[in-house]
DNA sequence: ATTAGCACTCGGGGAGCAAGAGTGCTAACA
DNA sequence: TGTTAGCACTCTTGCTCCCCGAGTGCTAAT
C-alpha cells in the first residue's frame, strides 16, 4: 500500500464527506495537497477500488469510499484536530457543572451533541450498580397509603406509593423499617435480586401478612434502580438525511431500546460502528460514534452520534470524546485524571 | 344545500380517506347507496366546489375535500359507530385500571391511541390544581445531605435532593419540618407563590440561615407539581404518511412545546382543529383530534391524536372520546357519572 | 330535473436524444 | 519503471415529445 494511496484515500474520502458526490480524479487532481496527474490517480484509485476500499455507484461516475474505506481512514488516515478552548467552553456551558443532576447530565450531552452535529444522539443513563442502598424510608401519607422512599449512595432517590390492606400501628412501621434496613442498608445495588425479596416477603409475611406489598414495592423500586434507559435524541434529524433509507429510520426509531444490547458491548475509548456490520443497528449507510463514560474508575454509560457513513468524523469524534471526559469527570467528582476545565491541552500529536 | 349534495360529499370524503387519491363521479355513481348517474354527480360536485367544499387538484382530476369539507362532513354528516365491546375492553387492558398511576394512564392513553390509530397522539399530565399539599418530609441522607419529600392529596409525590453547608441537628430539622407542615399542609398546589416561599425563606433564615436552600429546594418541586407536561408519542408515525411536508413535521416534533397553549384553550367535548387554522399547530394538511379529561368534575389535562387530515375519523373519534371518559372515570376514583367498565351503551342515536 | 354523449384538458409514463462527467486503455515521455 | 496526455467508451441526467387514460364541462335528448 503505497503512501500516495492513502493520500488518496483520504482525499476522497474528505471530498465526499464535504460534497456528498462521488468524486472524480480530477477533483482530486485539483486539491492542493496533491501534485500529480488526474491519470496516475486515476490508476491508483482502480487499485483502491480492486483492495476494496472504494467502489464507483456506476461506470463512469466518481468513487465513493466502502466502508472498510472509511474504516481505514477513521483507524489509520485521519487527525482530528483537538478542540479549542472556546469549544470547550461551549460544551461545558450546555454540560452544566458539578451541581448538575446526573440523570440531566446525559440529557444535556445528547442535546448538545444533536445540536452540534445535527444527527441524532443516544445516551444511556448511569447505572448505579455499584453503589448500594443508603435508606429506605416507608411514610404513611392517608389512609391505609405509604410513600416508599429508596436511596442509593450515589445520590439517585426513587420512589413509590403503596396501598396496603390495612393501617399499620407505629410498632408495625417501625418493625418493618428496621428489618428493612438490617437486610438492605449498605447491599449493593447489582447484588438485590428477586429471590433475596422472595425471602423477605416470605420473612415478614410470618410477622403480618399485610406487609409484602411494601416488599414488593422496594423490589420494584430497586429494578427501577437498575434499568439501564436509552434515550435518543434528534432521531428526526436521521430522516432528513437522504443517504439513509427512510423506512429502515422509522423502524429504527420505532425499536431503539433494540441498541442497548449493542452499546453494553462495547468497549472503551471511542468506537465507530457501521449499520452494515451490525445486526441490531441495521440502518443501511448509516454510522454510529460511541464511547463509554465513566464514573469513579468503572464503565457506568453510553454517549454517542449515530448519523450517515458520510459524517464528518473529524468534527465529530473530538465532541464525542470530549463529553466522555467531562461526564467521566464530573460524575466521580473531580476524582478522574482529566483536567476539570477548558483548558485541557492533551492534543494528540499531529 | 340539497339533501343528495350533502350524501355526495360524505360519499367523498370517506371515499377519499379509504384511498388517498382524488374521487371521480363514476366511483361515487357506483356506490351501492347512491343511484344517481354519473353526470349528476358531476353537477352537483361542481356546485360543491363552488361552495368551498371540494377542490380539483388540477382539472381532470377527481375532486378532494377542502378542509370546509371535512369541518362539514365532520360536523354533520359523520355518525361514527360506537365502539363494541370487545375494544372497550382492549382500551381498558392498554389504559390500566384504578391502581395505575395517573402519570401512567395518560401514557398508556397515549401509547394506546399511537398503536390504535397508526398516528401520533399527544397527551399532557393531569395538573393537580387543585388538589393540596399532604405532607412535606426533609430526611437526612448523608453527611449535609436531605431529601426533600412533597406529597399531595391527588397521589403525585416529588423528591429532590438537597446539600446544605451545616449538618442540622434533631431539634432543627424538628422545627423546620413543623414550620412547612404548619405553613403548607392543606394549600392548594395553585396557590403555592414565589412570594409565598420568599416570605418562608426569610422567617426560617431568621431562625437559621443555612435552612433556605431547603424551602428553595421545595419551592422548586411545587413547580414541577404545577408544571403541566407535554408527552409526543409516535410522531415518527407522521414522517411516513405522504400527504405532510416532511420539513414541516419535523419541525412540529422538535417544539412540540408550542402545542400547549393551544390544547388549553380548547372547550369541553371532542374537537378536531385543522393545521391551515392555526398558526401554533402548522403542519400543512394535518388535523388533531382533541378532547379534555376530567379529575372530579374539573377539566385537568387534554389527550388526541395528530394525523394527516385525511384520517379516519370515524374509527378514531369513538377511541379518543372513549378513552377521556374512561381516563375522567378513573382519576375521579368512579365519581363521574361514566359507566365504570366496557359495557356502556350510551350509542349516540343513529 | 336527469341523463347520455362528446369534445376537451391535463398529468403520468415511456421513448428517444444530447450533453456531460468520468473512466480505462494505450502510447509517449522522463 | 513510473507518470502523463489523449482518446474512445460508458453511463447517468435532464430534456423534449408524445401518447394514453381519467375525468371534466357542456349540450342535447329524455
Amino acid at each position: 500500500m503505497d503512501d500516495r494511496k492513502l493520500k488518496i484515500l483520504a482525499a476522497v474520502v474528505d471530498e465526499y464527506v464535504r460534497t456528498g458526490e462521488p468524486v472524480g480524479s480530477k477533483a482530486i487532481s485539483q486539491l492542493e495537497h496533491i501534485n500529480v496527474s488526474a491519470a496516475t490517480i486515476r490508476n491508483d484509485m482502480a487499485a483502491l477500488e480492486q483492495l476494496g476500499y472504494l467502489e464507483q455507484p456506476h461506470t463512469s461516475a466518481g468513487r465513493v469510499p466502502t466502508f472498510q474505506g472509511y474504516r481505514l481512514y477513521i483507524d489509520e488516515l485521519m487527525t482530528p484536530p483537538s478542540l479549542t478552548d472556546e469549544e470547550k467552553e461551549r460544551l461545558d456551558d450546555m454540560l452544566g457543572d458539578s451541581d448538575t443532576p446526573e440523570e440531566l447530565l446525559v440529557q444535556n450531552a445528547a442535546a448538545a451533541l444533536t445540536e452540534l452535529t445535527q444527527c441524532a444522539a443516544v445516551v444511556t443513563n448511569a447505572v448505579p450498580r455499584f453503589s448500594v442502598i443508603s435508606k429506605v424510608e416507608v411514610i404513611p401519607t392517608g389512609k391505609r397509603l405509604y410513600v416508599i422512599l429508596l436511596i442509593t449512595s450515589s445520590g439517585s432517590i426513587k420512589n413509590k406509593a403503596c396501598r396496603l390492606e390495612f393501617d399499620l400501628s407505629h410498632e408495625q412501621l417501625e418493625f418493618f423499617t428496621r428489618y428493612i434496613e438490617e437486610n438492605l442498608n449498605g447491599v449493593s445495588v447489582d447484588e438485590l435480586s428477586e429471590e433475596m425479596f422472595d425471602k423477605m416477603v416470605a420473612a415478614v409475611s410470618a410477622y403480618m401478612v399485610s406487609l409484602s406489598p411494601l416488599v414488593k414495592g422496594i423490589c420494584e423500586l430497586s429494578e427501577d434502580l437498575r434499568q439501564q434507559e436509552l434515550t435518543l435524541s434528534g432521531g428526526e434529524k436521521l430522516l432528513s438525511c437522504d443517504d439513509l433509507d427512510k423506512m429502515e429510520v422509522v423502524r429504527f426509531i420505532e425499536h431503539k431500546d433494540d441498541l442497548s444490547s449493542m452499546l453494553e458491548e462495547t468497549f472503551s475509548g471511542i468506537q465507530v460502528k457501521f449499520g452494515q456490520e451490525s445486526g441490531t443497528f441495521a440502518i443501511g449507510n448509516s454510522s454510529m460514534i460511541v464511547s463509554k463514560y465513566r464514573k469513579s474508575g468503572r464503565e457506568a454509560g453510553s454517549l454517542g452520534v449515530i448519523g450517515p457513513m458520510r459524517v464528518d468524523y473529524k468534527k465529530i469524534i473530538p465532541y464525542v470524546d470530549y463529553l466522555t471526559q467531562r461526564i467521566s469527570y464530573l460524575m466521580s467528582g473531580g476524582e478522574e485524571n482529566i483536567p476539570p476545565a477548558a483548558d485541557t491541552d492533551s492534543a494528540p500529536p499531529d
